[in-house]
DNA sequence: AGCCTTCGTGCAATCGTGTGCACACATGGG
DNA sequence: CCCATGTGTGCACACGATTGCACGAAGGCT
């Protein structure tokens, strides 16, 4: 033991207080080790012996020491948190889609930080917020992000990923079920049941998720000679429709045997109307069709003819391209679509 | 400038490269001065000429630099990062709960953590990775939380307050309904209805939520000279709901003209076997009252009488008291209660 | 016995920001 | 003219963990 001895204690002060988080330096105190020895104890390729390791994982448990996730990620430069940009809370579709997010992160030891777009919001004005945290990836669901905030995240190198939404931007990710696919088959299916008198009822017509819907739905209904007799705005909720299904199914209106809404709310919502106000039977009169095969799309009351969007599938990819860091190609390649599936229950 | 020359250059290597983040010293490099002083043009407190201020901030916008949320953090010993834990996500009070708590957090500049139970999970293992995030505070709802782990977190000096639960740990805040006053006066208002053979639909019994509701209906009943007909367990859920429901009015039973379920989600499954499997009439034959008013509640199709829970405020009272650090008193201290309302629909 | 490799640990710098202290300079009052 | 008071900025260290490098010890090989 000749080594210099430095000329000042390299631990000055004694720094165990009561009532405060233990740190590495509290253990290494205890130990007499070095704080960087505690590290190795808890990284799982870190050359350390496994005796050594054992009496600091022990004394770690007794103390209630976890490492600190905050001053790892300075470190790192990866936080292990992904943003979670959603609006649209009013749907079950998108607390499904949050429930599964999150449990499928986990699984790989990352977090959600979750920004909430309040109804009518733009999340542009969030992310300041998000990029500050130094999150790890940004992924957009039912909102609204312009193009210079997704260039800004660009820029930090940070990932964005669109689900359920396909934007224009080849730097950016987008994860969809095949909506224009699912659109002509739900057209294929109804004409097939001899519907000829189809309408379909939209969300905002600015959104790809609703016009690839559209337009499958109308490339399907043409494949058999046929033509969408009214569109109508249903704002994707469940008021929206039923007032929307008021317009299409009141006096002096060509007769409507069919309606292929842009979601399952809304399905509800056309639902609700014909029966409360209507004589209409369902599906013997008009068929009612979805999109997402949510929950409530079960129910035996409900018991809606409607496309089941594949979330896990969905998620299982868009996680994937997380780490893919961001698109190198153009449009087309920065979009994935997941094939959905018609799930035929009583209303058409 | 006669001021000693240090013996290195403090800024070494420029550390402009492109595609990385911006940091306090890339724009004190361009700007001549101290990463210090970049800090002080962010922060509203700090003296600092108003001209300066306005150049860096110039520049940070030109070169999109934001403070990093993480290094601030460590500094501070504050992240601003609250977690949320909660269980349930197919009950949509509780998403409600979460875009709510979201909303309310970021007015403030918090940010939310979200967890979410798995089905038939436990908040217990999550706790480790909560608490390495070194979350200013931890809000659980819908999940269990075992003693000792909430005894860990505070040792760590991490608030936790449980929301629509109540837990007898003096060493965290819950915050609830007035759930059992509220039991009472459905009782009441079903009493003055003639109703004469209540039942009562529960989640798990060993959740306060649940059992305070059935004790405050219980002493309303019993303040008329009433008791409970039938009490039976729906699990919190709708499917679960229907099969109570499908025991409550089974062959061979006591007419029931009241069910009070201890949610709304139930109370829909309940009206659901109601009207698909029986020819009973809500509310000519069988009165039907839920609790939280969700949603779904007030759609007409299902128009059910329920208790509001004052989600707004609950969540109010909740931020309110993760500033208050950890309650210092006893059980009853520890907990607060928001009062809720009876909503009159058509089912009751 | 001597050399080379492997193992286990400490040292010190680093991640990006916040903050107490010191210092230079300007201002005002006596 | 001198001193007290403010103002604006830099310096250096802290926050808590990670990591490349170095070094001593141990062990295998010839």
């Amino acid at each position: 033991m000749t080594r210099d001895i430095p000329p000042y204690d390299p631990l000055p002060r004694s720094t165990v207080r009561a009532g405060a988080r233990p740190t590495a330096r509290h253990l290494a105190e205890r130990l007499g080790v070095a704080t960087s020895t505690i590290t190795r104890a808890f990284d799982e390729h870190s050359r350390i012996s496994e005796k050594l390791r054992q009496r600091i994982l022990a004394l770690a448990d007794e103390m209630g020491y976890q490492p600190s996730a905050i001053a790892r990620s300075l470190n790192r430069r990866r936080t292990g948190i992904i943003a979670l940009v959603m609006g649209d809370m009013a749907n079950p579709f998108y607390p499904a889609v949050l429930e599964e997010f999150s449990l499928q992160l986990r699984r790989t030891g990352r977090q959600v930080l979750l920004f909430v777009v309040p109804p009518g919001g733009d999340a542009d004005q969030l992310m300041p917020q998000v990029l500050q945290y130094q999150v790890d990836a940004i992924v957009v669901t039912a909102a609204k992000l312009s193009s210079p905030m997704s260039n800004l995240c660009g820029r930090q190198g940070v990932p964005v990923v669109f689900m359920n939404r396909r934007v224009g931007d080849p730097t950016v990710w987008s994860v969809c079920c095949d909506n224009e696919c699912m659109g002509a088959a739900v057209a294929e299916y109804l004409v097939g049941q001899n519907r000829r008198h189809c309408a379909f009822v939209s969300g905002d017509l600015d959104v790809s998720t609703t016009t690839d819907r559209l337009r499958g739905f109308e490339r399907g209904l043409a494949a058999h000679g046929q033509r969408l007799i009214a569109c109508v705005q249903g704002g994707y909720t469940y008021a929206g429709a039923r007032e929307a299904a008021s317009r299409l199914f009141g006096t002096g209106q060509a007769k409507i045997d069919a309606v292929f809404c842009a979601n399952d709310v809304m399905a509800l919502g056309v639902l609700s109307h014909l029966r409360l106000n209507t004589s209409l039977r369902v599906p013997q009169d008009v068929a009612v069709v979805g999109f997402d095969d949510i929950r409530d799309a079960a129910y035996p009351e409900n018991s809606l003819t409607t496309v089941r969007q594949p979330v896990r599938e969905m998620i299982e990819c868009a996680i994937g391209l997380l780490d893919e860091g961001r698109p190198g190609g153009s449009v087309a390649q920065a979009l994935r679509e997941v094939p959905g599936r018609l799930v035929l229950r009583s209303t058409a």
